[in-house]
DNA sequence: ATTTGCTGAATTGTTCAGCAAGTTGGCTGA
DNA sequence: TCAGCCAACTTGCTGAACAATTCAGCAAAT
């Protein structure tokens, strides 16, 4: 095994602190990010601001079309819809697959067990945990592209959060209880429960966050939580 | 409907005809890159150069390191099993939500049929029809976030495809009939068996990709093809 | 014989000044 | 009121330059 160290460009440094202040909503949605006014921030030359902003607009962290200044990006309700359908088609085929191997890794375990923990904290940030038993699930497969398409998925989610802060959560007893639940459905063998039950899972936080956004709620009716219910197969 | 025409900057045009010379075999793997090189071959600054290898190191065409000179990327076996897994996650996933609603694509049936009139012309080229006919099934769904993760997986299809000219083909008729079965079974609503037959139709070709660069066959039994048979569910 | 250190060529990372082309927003004149 | 025009701003790209890094080869030291 050979040992690696990491060394950032300066691009990429430039790259990741923009990245950071429009995640942690500094830099608001749709707001201006001229190449002068991030290469005097950061004194650098305009063609590294340029790189920098051209690597997060790839990112899809900002947009911009041809001579046009980028801005951070603005998720619409339509965006949050899709980015919810997508993390679906990719993370119930994965619960499928760990439940055909009744394989549940710890790490999800562990990531929810932390939302328990924080549950009744004063103040709690349910949203990193809850990403990580998510991701984890994905991870445990160790398939790098898998990973690297959920990816993508995620840093969208977050930017979702970002942009609507102060908008009312998901109780955490739920969250916890849902996420248990699914592992005991990777655990039994069912995978086709655990498919439904995430579907019902992401669904209500993806409802939520575009009702959030001032759109109108889906169509799709909510469906009775029948794999909620400890009833045997 | 505005009519749109796409304006292509320097920089995308140098890196398209890059991506082409690298699919189309010109630029075998492992081959070296430089800045300068691509800089004095399309007459453009270097920092032009730089801006469209950056752009095929983030599409995984390309690869390079810190100060080191990029270089047509390398698929291993390893790589080759994780591109089709993670094909088969998506795609199976979507194949059973367009069971649920039995829902044909348009565009897969015409795909397949190409497939099918080539099938008997002196030099055929499956490859392309094929890709369109999984390409539209992901498509249909609507989803341009779905899409765009399952086209970085075909891009690195297409590149596998590059890298082994000569080795051989599956048979068109064999690939036809599976493609037209699984449209049958998203018809028929059957989405589980849809999604395993998808599991064999992929596995068979991976398999057949693997050995052609290498690498022993993976562990799995073939499974017994029961699903193409025409039995009632 | 293997390691170490040096050196020079090649390559990348970044800067700077500048020009052409495109966009934006406000002003003018009908 | 509003179309059209102009000026300021911004991006796309260039060419040259310098610093930092990699790499291969070779000599010296262990």
């Amino acid at each position: 095994m050979v040992a690696r160290v990491t060394v950032l460009s300066v691009v990429d440094a430039i790259a990741d602190d923009l990245r950071r202040r429009v995640l942690s909503g500094e830099l608001g949605p749709g707001e201006a990010l001229t190449e002068a006014e991030v290469a005097s921030r950061y004194e650098v030359a305009r063609a590294t601001a340029k790189a920098s902003i051209e690597k997060l607009v790839t990112e899809q962290v900002l947009v911009r079309s041809n001579h046009k200044t980028a801005r951070v990006v603005q998720l619409g309700p339509d965006d949050v819809r899709d980015i919810y359908r997508s993390r679906e088609y990719l993370e119930a085929e994965v619960l499928r697959r760990l439940a055909r191997d009744r394989s549940v890794p710890a790490a999800s375990r562990e990531a929810n067990e932390e939302i328990g923990r924080l549950w009744q904290a004063e103040v709690y940030d349910v949203v990193d945990p809850d990403m990580r038993f998510h991701t984890s699930l994905i991870d445990s497969l160790g398939s790098p592209r898998t990973s690297r398409m959920y990816h993508s998925l995620t840093s969208e989610v977050k930017l979702c959060m970002a942009q609507l802060q102060g908008s009312q959560r998901l109780s955490p007893a739920i969250i916890v209880a849902e996420h248990q639940r699914l592992l005991d459905l990777i655990c039994a063998g069912r995978g086709d429960d655990a498919a439904t039950l995430l579907r019902e899972h992401l669904g209500r936080a993806r409802e939520l966050l575009v009702e959030a956004l001032g759109g109108t709620p889906g169509p799709e009716a909510t469906l009775a939580p029948s794999v909620l219910s400890d009833a045997p197969a």
